[in-house]
DNA sequence: ACCTGAACACCGTTCAAGT
DNA sequence: ACCTGAACACCGTTCAAGT
C-alpha cells in the first residue's frame, strides 16, 4: 500500500534498522522513556518490541529478561541524579552549601523523574543482587553523599558524629521528604506546597539536627 | 473418594463454607497475609481464591478488582500502624519520650512488615483517589505525627516553626530511614548494622534539628 | 549472530448460567 | 444473593526455524 514516490529508506522504523548492534542501546532507550511516561509497571516487553518494530522475542537476545530491563533502567537512573549531584557539588566552593545544594539537586531530581525514582529505590525482589552493574551504580551515590559529609567535617562545624552516621541521617531526611512528595503522602499538610519550600524546611532543620554553622 | 467414616463437614475447606458473609473477611485476611509473606506482586486473585478455595470468578462478588483488594490491604496496615503509634505515646508521660517512642514505632513497624510498609506508601497509580478508605487511614495516621508534634510545642522547647513544618521534617526523616531499610539501601554503610542503634542515630538528630532541649 | 512465529503457562476481568 | 465455568485479551518466556 506504498505510495507511489515513497521512500522505504527513510521511514521512521525500517525493518532491518536493529541488524548491527544498536538494537541493545535502543531497547535500553525505549525502556526508560516508558518508564518515565507511564510508570514501570507498564514497561512490559512486549510493549519495547512494540515500539522499536521488532518481534518481542527480539528483545531476549539482548537482555535476560524483564527484570534485566528495570535494572538497566533503573542503574541508567542513578547515573543521572549523582551526575546532577556531582555539578551541584562542583558548583559551589563552600562545601557547606555545596552539600546543602546536593541535597536538594535529589529531591528535585525525584520531583521532575518521579516514576524513575521509584523503580531505583524499590527492591523488587532481589534484583540488586541478580544486576552488580545496579549495585554498583547505588554504591556510587551512596559514596558522593558521604565524600560532601566528608568535606563539610574538614572545612565546616558540624557535631562530634562518624561520617556514617551523619550520612545515614542526612540521606534519611532528603530521601523521606523525596518518596513522601513522589507518593503523594503530603496533600493533608498546610505548609507551603511549592517545592523549594519544602526541600528548604527539611534540607535547614537537617543541617540544625548535625549541629552544623553556617560558613 | 472419601475413606468410610470421613466426615465431611470439619474437612477445612468446605465447598459451601462461605456463603453467609464471611467469604469477604476471608479474602481480606488471606490477601494480607499474601502481602507479608511473600510480597504485593505475589496478591494475585487467582492465588486468594485458591487458598479459600473458591473460584476466582467470586472474588469480584466481594472487592472490585485487584487495585481494590491491594487498597484493602493498605488500608488495613495504615490501622495497624496507627495503633502500634498510638499506643507509643500512650504508654509515655513526658511528650518528647513519646514523641520518641512514636518515631521508634514507625521505624519498627516497616522493619517487621516490610512487604505491608512499601504497598502503603507506593501511590500505585492513584489508588489513594479511587479509595477513599485508603485515603482516610492515611489522613489519621499524618494527624497522629502532628498531635505529637504539637504536645511537645506545648510542654517543651521547640525551635520556632509551623506544627506542619516541624512534622515534614520529622516525618521525612523517620519515614526515610524506615524506607531505606526496608529497600535494603544501606549495605555500603559503616554504621552499626542493628535496627535500635539506626534508628537512635537519626531519631536523635531529628530532635536536634527540631531544637529539642530533653525534657 | 540475530531475528521471527508459534506455543505454553499464567494473569485480570467479564458474563451467562446455575443454586 | 452468591458462586461457577468458560471465554477473552494480555502478559513473560522458550524454542525450533529462518536469514
Amino acid at each position: 500500500m506504498l505510495k507511489i514516490g515513497a521512500v522505504p529508506r527513510t521511514r521512521k522504523k525500517p525493518k532491518d534498522a536493529y541488524h548491527h548492534g544498536d538494537l541493545r542501546s535502543g531497547i535500553g532507550e525505549v525502556a526508560s522513556a516508558i518508564v518515565n511516561q507511564q510508570g514501570s509497571a507498564e514497561l512490559t516487553v512486549r510493549a519495547v518490541a512494540q515500539r522499536l518494530g521488532v518481534s518481542h522475542a527480539a528483545i531476549y537476545h539482548h537482555f535476560e529478561d524483564r527484570a534485566d530491563l528495570l535494572a538497566a533502567v533503573a542503574e541508567r537512573g542513578f547515573d543521572q541524579l549523582a551526575a546532577v549531584m556531582e555539578r551541584a557539588t562542583a558548583e559551589n566552593e563552600n562545601a557547606l552549601l555545596g552539600f546543602r545544594e546536593q541535597g536538594l539537586s535529589y529531591i528535585r531530581f525525584a520531583v521532575q523523574h518521579p516514576n524513575l525514582f521509584g523503580l531505583m529505590f524499590r527492591s523488587e525482589a532481589g534484583l540488586r543482587s541478580e544486576h552488580p552493574n545496579l549495585a554498583g551504580a547505588a554504591d556510587r551515590l551512596l559514596e558522593r553523599i558521604r565524600r560532601a559529609v566528608v568535606a563539610c567535617q574538614t572545612e565546616g562545624i558540624l557535631m562530634p558524629g562518624t561520617p556514617d552516621e551523619h550520612t545515614l541521617f542526612c540521606w534519611s531526611g532528603v530521601h523521606g521528604l523525596a518518596s513522601l512528595i513522589v507518593e503523594q503522602q503530603l496533600g493533608q499538610l498546610t505548609v507551603p506546597s511549592d517545592l523549594e519550600s519544602r526541600a528548604q524546611i527539611v534540607v535547614d532543620r537537617i543541617f540544625t539536627g548535625l549541629g552544623a554553622r553556617a560558613g
